[in-house]
DNA sequence: CATTTTAATCGTAAAATTACGATTAATCTT
DNA sequence: AAGATTAATCGTAATTTTACGATTAAAATG
């Protein structure tokens, strides 16, 4: 890999739909934000039973989804609360509708 | 790396969802996409002179948005016009629309 | 028929992704 | 205070992605 995707010019919104894109772009991602988006909420513990995957994997989507911006933890000790983030949620809403048609 | 994808059970809707979105998680390939839906076809040549990437790695992006089913390829001897795929097309927006609420 | 043009494919290297188990930190319970 | 619970982080390995230049194949042009 000689070059960096910072090197090279792209539109804001090609950067931000390619960004929430790759966090959707995965099976396991989907499925989570589709069962968070059902209960608007909850514990990691819950998508650990719900997924026949590592605990450490689900920590390792769920950090994936908070960076792109798709997902906030609430800590409510000693477990900790995922929510959509409801502001980035209609963000991609949006892009995708508009890049969609 | 102990567990395939394909070992574990997704809804056919989450791997169709997830595989347009990671077609979708490049900004190079939001581009190109654009670009092609802005004038719905265009040669591999055009993209090559638009993006500041080598020809064989547009090659590369454009093999991954036809493997997702975005796009498909024509022959226009010595030429390959490349076109959005409208029904795919039309497919992700649903999926998209219908997941982003 | 030789040359040029076009775009895919090959070979390769660096980096990122995905997965795991083990460990750790923080908090709650006894 | 000791132990249990919860979830992040660490270390690691396999795989995939992204990029490049070089080569190749197919067709057009001279």
């Amino acid at each position: 890999m000689k070059r960096t995707v910072k090197d090279i010019e792209y539109t804001q919104s090609s950067i931000d739909l390619a960004t929430f894109a790759k966090a959707l772009g995965h099976p396991t991602r989907v499925e989570i934000l589709k069962h968070l988006n059902k209960q608007s909420c909850c514990f990691t513990g819950d998508l650990v039973e719900l997924l026949p995957i590592a605990q450490s994997t689900i920590s390792q989507h769920l950090k994936e989804l908070k960076n792109a911006g798709l997902i906030q933890g609430e800590l409510k000790p000693p477990k900790i609360k995922y929510c959509i983030n409801r502001k980035n949620w209609k963000k991609a809403s949006l892009l995708f509708k508009d890049f969609l048609e």
